[in-house]
DNA sequence: GTAGAACTTGACGTAGCGTCAAGGTCAAGC
DNA sequence: GCTTGACCTTGACGCTACGTCAAGTTCTAC
């Protein structure tokens, strides 16, 4: 007693296509060939079917379920390692939700407020795609948290500061000085210093990887004329970014 | 100012292969392309890469990124249908692991103890594999609850009522009667009945699909000898699953 | 005998690149 | 001027689990 490729693939709840996949990878060859090359499948065959159907419903890919129904692999051992990858996918997937949840608020709520923030050279506002391309919406939500937590004179404070040392590595560029020399690495530690301030960056976060973050930001002055605007222009970006590597590799 | 492909890769912290790619899709040409065919990108093409990067990381496909960087569709309204999607696969995944989780528990404990249960002709957990097929760990789970928690004298009292009724349909199949006939819909009505009185069915559960759980039933004895043996073998399964088709299609 | 349903094998498409393969180009050193 | 090695190019296959034609053969029913 035995069903065609169509009658069991009904009795299953699949495609015939399924059936002829599973047959190509020798996962559930047809019981019988007919001499016209039909395929026939008997009631083992269904039994086996619906195991590979069942797996599959659990997710597991079908190597996998030719493991487990060659005996390869016991059923639990195979479905607990499964458990484990279901589990990281939960995780990534948590962290994208927020992500993405994050992203859109700043785009809806936040862009016009900030925008009233931008005032004249510095403001971190301006780079929100920046900070969030590189650390993260997360980042970007605590450094402007901070930013429109400071009362007005603390921010002009602030602006002054960055400005300041946005000057003092104009004016170092352009004299000439290598970018290992004492006074180069001498506001490049001025500059990691002035980083730590910013919360939601590695280096405003304890225990962040202040070393990469440092190197990352010198590739971004050089490569956005918006940060390379603050630092006397590309090649004061080169110059900062060279200085900042020296410094990095150098103390951090 | 431009880099060339390996250099804009390692800026943006991408590869070669993923440039060219972007490139071949349209998605990013490069900004200048030498004589030689070799490829190179300015600083607008760095934004632009790293705008689609970030946007991968939220999960957009590439088509959505496209649309989002030709203007087609709003960042935000793009980033709010991707979560809608982000979503459902946080729910399917769910699913997938409590499915997986009440599977190997299934397998790791009850099976031994459940086997001392399985006496004579019928014992639903006997089925575990085909429940769990069809209609999830959660539904064995319930079943072999509700089986173990009753009395020995309940137990055997379903069983009788269990063999009562393929003892029933056996000789109705044998009568020769149609699947059709009232003699038949009657017993129909009572297997559907009894059915009702197990947890973890749809049946059994209010608010199931019990047409669909009926239906997939027929078949199911049919197709399993275990089960067809209850109703008098494979000709009797047949009578009860055509019955059970015309009881289901008229009633429920 | 013939129409229509069911079956066969073969092959492309899917998402986003990784990974050879085969060959041209460039900068540096001899 | 030649070699070497690094970097560049355009194909094209591979991966997951089939869906979806396409073209041809076989079965079933009238």
């Amino acid at each position: 007693m035995d069903w065609s490729i169509q009658e069991i693939a009904k009795l299953a709840g699949t495609t015939s296509r399924t059936l002829r996949h599973y047959d190509d990878l020798g996962l559930l060859p047809p019981s019988r060939i007919g001499g016209n090359g039909y395929r026939y499948y008997d009631r083992a065959a269904l039994v086996r079917l619906q195991r590979i159907l069942l797996l599959r419903e659990l997710g597991l890919g079908l190597p996998a379920i030719a493991d487990v129904l060659a005996g390869q692999t016991g059923e639990a051992r195979a479905l607990e390692g499964h458990l484990g990858w279901l589990r990281h996918e939960q995780d990534r997937l948590a962290r994208q939700v927020a992500s993405v949840e994050r992203t859109i608020e700043a785009l809806e709520g936040g862009e016009e407020i900030m925008a009233k923030d931008m005032l004249d050279g510095f403001d971190h506002t301006q780079y929100r795609e920046e900070v969030e391309e590189r650390w993260g919406a997360d980042a970007f939500a605590a450094g402007d948290r901070w930013w429109r937590g400071m009362r007005d004179d603390e921010r002009a404070a602030w602006k002054e500061r960055s400005a300041a040392l946005g000057r003092d590595w104009a004016a170092a560029a352009e004299s000439g000085v290598a970018p290992d020399s004492a006074e180069a690495q001498a506001l490049a530690k001025r500059h990691v210093e002035w980083l730590t301030g910013i919360p939601g960056t590695p280096a405003g976060t304890p225990g962040g990887d202040v070393r990469a973050y440092v190197l990352g930001l010198g590739d971004m002055y050089v490569a956005d004329p918006r940060f390379a605007a603050n630092y006397g222009g590309e090649q004061g970006a080169t110059f900062v970014r060279d200085a900042l590597t020296v410094f990095a590799e150098a103390n951090l």
